[in-house]
DNA sequence: ATTACTGTACTATGTGCTTAATACATTAGG
DNA sequence: CCTAATGTATTAAGCACATAGTACAGTAAT
């Protein structure tokens, strides 16, 4: 996985370890492989994993019991306000943005209508780069 | 003005400086206020402003006459290019989200109008309370 | 009991960000 | 000429992040 060096590695973590959980990736109540694992499959430190699943371990998104592993939570609507803070956090950095550069609203939809096909387009070009 | 922790402080202020030339807040060829004074109204050191404005510079978005200040640039089309990179980016940051979280097109617009309007009512909110 | 795996904790090192405090060169204004 | 203001450069200190390496405690499987 590619990071951004503009921001913590164990944050960057967090957001995507949420979006697996979110999208079932990774199931509910399901086993999360371990730190040493998810760091080698990462690149990264296995310290900066544990970092990241501390976190979410403090807001209630997985538990770990000390000898057989994590777990996501088994609370299926802590999972729900994930999903739905996630998206509200995107879309209000969106309109903030926006707004800050003294956009209407109907360009700022007009705009992700436009570029929603541009992302098809390259994940057919990472396709075909891949084949 | 306030910063986020998890990015360093002079690449926000790379942002909102941006921001500031694209709405006209700083015009076209205008002077910039000296680094001192921008550090003392931001709260920050001069030292992480000149790290900003260099970089915004280095990218020709201002100039520095060594002696009577630095000015915004005169090329009228190289804000409107900034504006379309900083607006085109916000939306590709949303709409990579939205896909990651599986959402459909019609989803993440429909969100973006419904939350327009919340910040409509944080505005208001905000007037009335520094009222 | 032994082995292997789990989470957890700790030290040490290097790097980048931020602040502070100076210092210098250049030029506009008086 | 002299002062004030400009951008610029430098050094030192403190802090968080990331990595590497090591170690410990608990449990499941053999």
């Amino acid at each position: 996985m590619e990071f951004d060096t503009s921001s913590p590695i164990w944050l960057q973590l967090v957001t995507e370890f949420s979006r697996r959980i979110v999208t079932g990736e990774w199931g509910q109540g399901q086993r999360i492989p371990g730190v040493r694992e998810l760091a080698l499959r990462l690149g990264v430190n296995p310290n900066t994993v544990q970092r990241a699943l501390g976190e979410m371990e403090r807001d209630g998104l997985c538990r770990s019991e000390r000898t057989s592993g994590r777990f996501v939570t088994d609370d299926s609507q802590r999972i729900s306000t994930l999903r739905r803070a996630l998206v509200t956090e995107a879309a209000d950095d969106y309109i903030r943005v926006s707004r800050g550069l003294r956009m209407e609203v109907s360009d700022a939809v007009a705009l992700i209508d436009e570029r929603w096909n541009h992302h098809d387009m390259a994940d057919l070009d990472r396709a075909r780069t891949e084949a």
